[in-house]
DNA sequence: TTGTAAGCGTTATCAT
DNA sequence: ATGATAACGCTTACAA
């Protein structure tokens, strides 16, 4: 004769440590029944006023608070979304994730948060353990990912965007801004303003399809004029103020020098900049500096850099915004392109001669 | 004759909505029970290697996920850590969140993030619901809050710790550094120089005990030494470059000016910075200048500025121990101060004449 | 409008 | 070492 778990309430056994009040116990002290107390809460109209109102009092006196993990199993939604990005201290992303808070608070979710690591595998890991969790949805960042994690999620059956990037194909939406055209444009202007020589300093793209897109953009550009990069003039390293001044040093060491040097994130450019000023190089007269996306810093140098401003945090808000459609049940929610900006600044001029 | 939800599993009507395969169906295929499952998940050594390999194998051709919230259900754990911080994108709290993500990861706990945006009650709202979620403890910023709040979550049992101060009282854990002390020592290092005109520059401070804590850190070590600040000499606003340039001009248009200005924060103080070069002051002849943190920015500048840098992302990984602690139940979690460090550089110097 | 009770998918107790 | 089943604390279909 198997027995389970002991029930014995207010059996003999004197209980030391007091249950915490369930729904159950509102629903006696206010002498109704549990389903109307839970429909005093889930749905207030259906329920009269006078019980409505005796039962708010139980809930306030008694300071009930309804378990999240109990209407999750019965409902079968968390009301949380989950999200895993390559990092939580980027400037970036730290941006994006207040604004998916921001939305996603209004409509009363909440926000799980993994990070990456800019490593496919545990961005794998993450959104596993997020699914475990429950997430309704989840926001990704980048287009690329295992296949295995993609089939998961489908199989799975939970909804999720691509974040920081916006390429359509119609199979996921995809929130961002077209990095590719960003940077086109920027180096048509820069091809505009007589700029053949052009110096690159990126961080690296393994792993990152967005920083991909952005140099596919400039050398699209370029090709489209029959520019050629001098592979001296091609660098790629890590992404910080430091390793901007490294890079731009190593670029203008050799000869030719370029006349332009862009640099693939805001903090490659600050440094690029401040070296060049420390060399004596003279900005935008001798060489221009461009950046990609934009940080305060960059407006208030001595020169501010010409730059490709990104949204960031409207990411996160429009990432809200779509992911809560698709958990609503939407099925034709489409990707939307964030417009990129470009800020002309003092840091950009024809070269000279 | 109540029938509440209709039963019929495998019974004549055709789901057409497969049920997802759970612990039940796992079970079923390796011919076990579910409690065997489950000891296969949670305890494997108690189950028989055979079985073992078998329960895995049926897991995995099934593609099962164990459903989290009805592990909490039984468990009445989530294995999850809540946070409300005031901004998810200012560096500062970004670091942490990273840190306290990375700490959380590696013991396979999640991390539900909120923001208060600096206001106690928002910070209440969203502590409330974390709770509802189910968090098994509580990551918050500074010492200050409701006691409504505080009550609440001594009631519901929730442990939680405060991060980005030092005032241990025996009460709550507090995980940080002791900014009050860190300030009054790089304001002491400032009166050995010679300095005795004072300027500062914080942000404002209300709701914010851990600036209103650095503040009194300067008074103090001020007050100590009879040095008063001038009226004029004391500006608060906004945090951002731009505003630390703007209350700089503030503060030098008048007359006497200060010999040395202290920025509350990295933003002001380089903005002060910038603000002080343009306007061709010389520093630190003419004037030194300090900030608080550290920011890559500062010691890139021409002239590299002075500060006491803060631990950031060693709050956010120790508070991940101490509140991983609270939850596995241990009693004595002590506060752990974490040191500042004073970074001499090239903007602080005795005061002209 | 309100009540009854099954069911959500696990864990854990007890018996074997 | 394994199995049977109650319990976790809600929601909801159905009946009244």
């Amino acid at each position: 004769m198997p027995r389970g778990r002991r029930k014995d309430p207010e059996g003999e056994g004197a209980q030391r440590t007091a249950r915490p009040v369930g729904l159950r116990e509102v629903a006696a002290l206010a002498s109704v029944s549990t389903a109307t107390v839970s429909r005093a809460m889930n749905a207030p109209e259906t329920v009269s006023p006078e019980l409505r109102r005796r039962i708010q009092m139980v809930i306030r006196e008694t300071g009930w608070v309804p378990s999240g993990a109990a209407r999750a199993l019965a409902t079968r939604r968390t009301f949380t979304v989950g999200t895993v990005f390559p990092s939580l201290a980027q400037g970036l992303f730290a941006n994006a994730l207040d604004g998916l808070q921001d939305e996603l608070n209004a409509r009363s979710y909440t926000l799980l948060v993994a990070h990456s690591r800019y490593s496919f595998e545990e961005e794998r890991r993450q959104a596993i353990k997020l699914v475990e969790r429950g997430v309704d949805g989840l926001v990704l960042v980048g287009r690329q990912r295992p296949p295995e994690l993609v089939r998961f999620l489908e199989k799975q059956n939970v909804p999720y965007v691509c974040t920081f990037v916006f390429e359509p194909d119609g199979r996921v939406p995809c929130i961002g801004p077209d990095s590719y055209r960003a940077l086109y444009e920027l180096t048509e202007y820069l091809i505009g303003l007589g700029h053949r020589r052009f110096g690159l300093i990126a961080q690296s793209i393994e792993g990152n399809d967005r920083a991909q897109a952005r140099w596919n953009g400039v050398h699209a550009a370029l090709a489209a004029r029959g520019i050629a990069v001098l592979p001296q003039h091609a660098l790629q390293g890590h992404w910080s103020i430091t390793e901007g001044r490294r890079l731009f040093r190593q670029l203008v060491a050799g000869y030719p020098r370029p006349t332009v040097v862009m640099g693939g994130n805001p903090f490659l450019a600050v440094g690029a900049m401040l070296e060049a000023l420390a060399m004596g190089i003279r900005v935008p007269d001798e060489m221009s500096i461009v950046g990609y996306d934009d940080i305060e810093i960059m407006q208030e140098m001595a020169i501010p850099i010409t730059t490709m401003r990104g949204p960031s945090d409207e990411v996160g808000r429009e990432a809200a915004r779509v992911i809560l459609r698709m958990i609503a049940g939407e099925t034709d929610v489409a990707s939307v392109e964030l417009p990129s900006k470009m800020l002309i600044r003092a840091s950009t001029a024809p070269p000279p001669r």
